[in-house]
DNA sequence: CCCTGTTGGTTTCATATGCAACCATTTGTC
DNA sequence: GACAAATGGTTGCATATGAAACCAACAGGG
């Protein structure tokens, strides 16, 4: 009997994808939180606005939801967060009185310049075990699956 | 002047693998959870525990924290809940008073009967655009990946 | 047998989260 | 221009979460 994918029987959540990717990311994403979190009391959203404004230098905060996909309110409060530690600097934007415009203040740019080295340390161990080829492709492979998602939206 | 990889500059969250993952890992899951909580009613949590309950027949409630890695109080809410809509049953070992056999009703057979299809057939669709080459060398790459992971923490 | 330490599981509590209502501003239309 | 609709951002609220306190039940010396 051919396996039947339409069927119920011997179904292993452990050859599940979803389930295998969403597990690895959790843990993937908790190791590294304690990198920001308890060594540098960041959260993963702070930590993403913040890396995002050293990328782009300034943004609004509806280019940063647009960009991480995180809900509105949680960039609002990652962004009201940072300002209150002095790492981002927020000026509405003279065009259009409702957006603001954010980019990072010195003190900031010096977390960062300590963080993101960090980052690239420990992501470079993580990686360590993949060949140069299988690290290209799974960045590739994960790509097809981000469009293929796009289309099922 | 080579890349620094010691250095801040140029860094990209698009091209870091841990965000990268964590922002696909949580587009499939949050797609696929339209699946079981909007139209079953079942959070993830409790598709895991039923999941994992097909695949083994019995299990203790640690088993299942085990398995899926998640919090105590969480497995145990999702087997509460669970139980008191009828699609497992529960009952204290007999060797040992603290833990408890879990099972599932037919009830819940039922259900998964219902379930395991769609969700084959939703990750079907996902992978779609992968060929079988690139779809077991991106397991079996989160495979190394998970073991480098066990290594560092 | 106690008495201590462990272990499986539940509950409590403080925090994080997302949705929806909201406010202020801007844009479009007549 | 004025009024309706839309848009960026904040806030309130109800729920989900994880850590730690907690409660039985077991284990194992003495």
């Amino acid at each position: 009997m051919p396996p039947d994918h339409a069927s119920a029987s011997g179904f292993d959540l452990e050859r599940f994808l979803p389930y295998r990717l969403n597990s690895l990311a959790d843990r993937i994403s908790q190791a590294l939180a304690c990198l920001y979190e308890t060594r540098h009391d960041l959260s993963v959203a702070q930590w993403r606005v913040l890396a995002w404004l050293h990328h782009r230098e300034e943004m609004t905060a509806k280019q940063i939801r647009e960009a991480t996909r995180m809900d509105k309110a949680k960039v609002s409060r990652a962004v009201q967060a940072l300002e209150d530690r002095g790492l981002i600097r927020r000026r509405p934007s003279p065009q259009d009185q409702r957006v603001q415009d954010l980019r990072l203040t010195a003190a900031g740019k010096d977390l960062l310049a300590e963080l993101i080295p960090e980052a690239r340390a420990w992501e470079a161990e993580l990686v360590a075990p993949l060949s140069v080829e299988e690290y290209r492709e799974l960045l590739d492979v994960m790509g097809k699956l981000e469009r293929q998602l796009a289309r099922l939206e």
